[in-house]
RNA sequence: CGCGGGGUGGAGCAGUCUGGUAGCUCGUCAGGCUCAUAACCUGAAGGCCGCGGGUUCAAAUCCCGCCCCCGCAACCA
């Protein structure tokens, strides 16, 4: 039976166009998905959008649209750039679509009926009234923190009010004041972090972001405003008629409940995965992985979402683990909009190509880490990595073949290259599963650098010379069966390239495999599959050189 | 005394958790090869692994102190 792998992303706020980042996480997430189906694996693969929150209201309304069709542009965007890329999801998440609204609205309905009986009030839901003074033009109430030196609110906050609000709010820590939950969330919390490192059971990676959500979570006070008053943010999906009317709930109530709405086989009616729901859902939910980026580990994913679970009685096994990547940053600087430095990933595919372009956002970072974003470094790396060592060892070996073996390459004896392949292939699996993908890339590559040095030292022109045609139809079988097995280990990253490797080496030819993920697999990359006599295709260049742009001065 | 990340040959980075000959790509210099996408291969120069202490037979790696850089408001992965 194969063993289930459920990976999600973060969904993308529609209130802008994507950039390189948004791009980073799904080219990251695909490569897993495609490297877990690589296994055997059962994958399934969720991303999406937020469509909802005041951010895009207020966008909507400054371009002169409705916030429905402004989200669908802007969400059209990503799905053409997912596609572009080869970013291949299972499913396609929207916070507007009506079954993740009524999940939501369920959710919200479940936490409200969970009563104290001591006390008759919701465990976990109360509401209270705000009173303070509220920035018209940033839409919040402002705290002491936000004061400046000589304690005014200051220009950018301006006009400011004093005003009164009614929400709902959800419990993160016990309070007596409002009535006691029965348990404390924020001592759950620290108690399943400090379980999870002790039993070496990573809930956050890589380690040192468990550090930081744990401090994070120490210094917890208060409790999460879940509601807005449909008032001011009428752009989301409004509380169930028993809260009484006129609140909408806040978008990250609303966003992270995503990742439950499109789980496969989730039915809204069950509160928990207990009896009700193990079935398909629970199967999913078990070996469920968030990729998400570091900017919003604290508080929403690592504070706010596994309470949330918590609260829906989901027991501790079955909170996620958490994949927190980095950023890629321009000349050491953030990317940001108001510094114009954003990198259009859209233009970047269409200069270099998706294969280009995801080789370098995955071989030139580590995995949650922070690196540097250069279109010369871009440039440079294809050209060492994918031209220079991989395609032109493809090319000059197909050369060869067609020159010297044209009836057919011929399977040789046993080398001890083949067993340092086959370490070659451990490591990458056991990189690949921690989500170390540029590890991966560079073993995978290493391979590449030893043939060309096993060309060099057989030199096989000079054998040909020298009429030994038998010996040099084993030095290329050789050849042919490490890119072979190149092509498996590197389809995850380069899915085009591997197929054109695949079809230049006239293996796997089969027409109801042309183009599908199914053409490669884990199983196939161990040594000698091709057979004896093999006749290998045509070169074609697969990687043909960038020349990179004279320097602009 | 807020939280976290980083400081490794000219450039960009890995290695640090699980101490044991300092590794990769680019660049530089010298040589080789000619099957190949002016690609490939071999060799060389270049590092007291930020600084100072400590532990150890042994420290880039563990411990203590210090210095410098970057994030922690918004847009935002």
């Amino acid at each position: 039976m194969p063993k289930p792998f459920y990976i999600t992303t973060a969904i993308d706020y529609t209130n802008g166009a994507p950039h390189i980042g948004h791009a980073y996480e799904k080219i990251l997430a695909d490569v897993l998905a495609r490297y877990h189906r690589l296994k055997g694996d059962e994958v399934f693969f969720l991303t999406g959008v937020d469509q909802h929150g005041q951010k895009v209201q207020q966008s909507a309304e400054k371009a002169g649209v409705a916030p429905q069709e402004f989200v669908d542009e802007i969400t059209a965007k990503f799905v053409a750039l997912w596609e572009k890329l080869d970013v291949r999801y299972d499913r396609w998440a929207e916070t507007t679509d009506d079954h993740h609204k009524e999940n939501v609205r369920r959710n919200l309905q479940i936490l409200w009926d969970d009563k104290d009986p001591a006390t008759g009030e919701s465990r976990w839901l109360y509401k209270k009234t705000q009173r303070g003074f509220y920035s018209v033009r940033q839409e919040q109430f402002l705290t002491e923190k936000d004061r400046d030196e000589q304690g005014e609110f200051g220009p950018e906050w301006q006009p400011v009010e004093e005003r009164e609000e009614e929400n709902f709010y959800f419990r993160l820590r016990q309070d007596h004041a409002t009535g006691a939950p029965g348990f404390d969330p924020k001592q759950w919390l620290l108690d399943f972090i400090d379980k999870s490192a002790r039993e070496g059971k990573p809930f956050v990676i890589p380690g040192f972001r468990v550090l930081e959500l744990r401090n994070a979570v120490e210094k917890l006070e208060g409790d999460l405003c879940i509601s807005r008053p449909a008032s001011r943010l009428k752009w989301g999906i409004p509380f169930p008629e028993s809260f009484g009317a006129g609140f909408v709930t806040y978008v990250w109530f609303d966003a992270l409940v995503n990742y439950i709405s499109f789980t496969p086989g989730h039915d809204p009616s069950h509160r928990q995965l207990g009896a009700g729901q193990k079935t398909e859902f629970a199967r999913w939910w078990g070996a469920a992985l968030h990729v998400i980026g570091k900017d919003i580990l604290i508080p929403a994913h690592g504070i706010y979402w596994p309470i949330m679970l918590k609260a829906f009685e989901y027991a501790d096994e079955e909170i996620p683990t958490f994949l927190v990547h980095g950023w890629w940053n321009i000349s050491g600087a953030k990317m940001s909009k108001s510094l114009g430095n954003v990198i259009d990933p859209d233009a970047l595919a269409d200069k270099y190509g998706a294969d280009a372009l995801r080789y370098y956002l995955m071989s030139d970072i580590v995995t949650g880490k922070d690196s540097d974003f250069s279109e010369g470094r871009l440039i440079e790396r294809y050209n060492a990595d994918l031209a220079n060592s991989l395609g032109n060892l493809l090319n000059r070996t197909l050369n060869m073949a067609g020159r010297y073996c044209p009836a057919g390459v011929r399977q040789g004896p046993a080398r001890k290259e083949h067993e340092v392949i086959k370490n070659l292939v451990d490591v990458y699996v056991a990189v690949s599963g921690d989500g170390s993908i540029s590890a991966a890339l560079e073993k995978t590559l290493t391979i590449a650098t030893e043939a060309n040095q096993f060309i060099e030292q057989n030199a096989p022109w000079k054998m040909a010379k020298a009429g030994e045609i038998s010996a040099v139809a084993e030095i290329l079988y050789d050849l042919a069966e490490r890119l072979r097995i190149i092509a498996i280990l590197v389809s995850p990253v380069l899915p085009k390239a591997a197929h054109g490797i695949f079809d230049q080496l006239n293996w796997k030819m089969e027409p109801e495999l042309a183009g599908k993920e199914a053409r490669f697999s884990l199983g196939d990359a161990g040594w000698g599959q091709l057979p004896d006599g093999h006749v290998v295709g045509q070169p074609i260049p697969l990687f043909p050189r960038i020349e990179p742009a004279p320097e602009k001065n």
